[in-house]
DNA sequence: CATGCGGTTTTTGTATACGAAATCCTTGAC
DNA sequence: GTCAAGGATTTCGTATACAAAAACCGCATG
């Protein structure tokens, strides 16, 4: 067997669509026979996932999917506000011809999905958004750190596009921040970029309050 | 053998403290042998490590000292910088009367450390000031980011606090930022923290330049 | 003298084995 | 009927074994 790598994407997937579901036990032996392959590079790759936050480890006990508290999720969404604030300061700054081109058509795909209601697509339309935020910012590290906890809010971030009205308001935003990188204006384009992340922290807390539950996804 | 999670940190601490040199081979079996212990948890603490950026694993290679260029380190400071900030911008609002009194603690160690010239002793002393704008911060999450980079950084970090001048002008600024945490004044402290930051990798290329080398520690 | 090739050796990646800790389940006492 | 104690069982953490890939080395060759 030669395939340890593929394994802790595999997990990655089963977490992120939610067929593993938060704090449901990961079993060594189960994921072993399940994917064919002995223990100890499903032990690799569980701590891999451990590293990133997508599971939690505890000693003797096993492994866990993250299930996090509202706490949690909110402190992570601040986290990302700074890094993806940092990330659209830089951008305005070092954005080459190239990047602006895929900025426009990135957001410009944004609108075109949005119209279509579905927020599904939407949401695929946003994530490459931002990818190309993050490339422009040419800072190879930073775009890593704002990729890993823009793969990690993933669920979170799918729920409260369904809030009323977010979608809308999410293209003004984008507008703006792409007003802004464009502009050069490292200041705005960091100002509005965290907004947005903070913002969507918030309209998470308001989609989840009217549930009433602080565990989601 | 009971002990897997010592090893990672007395790992870092032989890379950090320099018994292992960037660019190092770390070969597990010698590992093994010199902690007295089999393969298995030796390669548990390099994946940690390499999770973390202090070692760089290389599939079917092994396992290296992670040598940071000069590119990577200033990405690293720049990623640092938003980190810091944020931190900063949050401890501003969040900070309570005890971490209050810690901070000017804190400040003054430093101020009292620095009159002895020392800048080692200094070095621990600023560790401190730092670690308790993390905790006045008030998120986990951010604050365990910041540190773990704060770590990552710290041969880097002494090296430019030797640049001339560096102390003193790293003093003052550290006056500012607690002038304006204390103020509640989130955007001044985010600010001036994440200038703080920057200018060290500003001294740290200084430094390093002035020895024509890129690659330190 | 540099260089490419083949075999040997080292070292990684995975599988399996084993001891220890935690959980579970039975059983007995109150 | 409830609850606690003790052993059986499961599962984690580590050690060891083995297969495959890469590094190493000597030798021959241009």
């Amino acid at each position: 067997m030669r395939r340890a790598e593929g394994l802790r994407d595999q997990l990655e997937q089963d977490i992120v669509t939610g067929h593993f579901k938060p704090g449901e036990r990961l079993d060594e032996q189960s994921l072993a026979s399940r994917f064919g392959v002995s223990r100890t590079p499903v032990r690799e790759a569980l701590m891999q996932l451990a590293s990133t936050g997508m599971v939690e480890l505890q000693p003797r006990r096993g492994a866990f999917v993250a299930s996090l508290g509202f706490k949690e999720i909110i402190e992570r969404f601040e986290t990302m506000a700074a890094l993806e604030g940092m990330c659209g300061a830089l951008a305005a700054r070092r954005i080459t011809d190239e990047q602006r081109s895929k900025l426009v058509e990135a957001h410009e795909a944004c609108v075109a999905e949005a119209k279509d209601g579905a927020s599904d697509s939407y949401y695929y339309a946003n994530e490459r958004f931002h990818q190309v935020i993050y490339e422009a910012c040419h800072n190879a590290y930073l775009a890593e750190q704002a990729r890993q906890l823009h793969t990690r809010l993933k669920p979170y971030r799918r729920l409260q596009l369904r809030a009323r009205h977010r979608v809308s308001n999410s293209l003004a935003e984008h507008q703006k921040i792409v007003e802004a990188i464009l502009a050069g204006d490292s200041t705005k384009a960091e100002q509005r970029l965290r907004d947005h992340i903070l913002i969507q922290g918030q309209r998470l807390n308001d989609f989840i309050s009217s549930f009433g539950s602080a565990k989601v996804a």
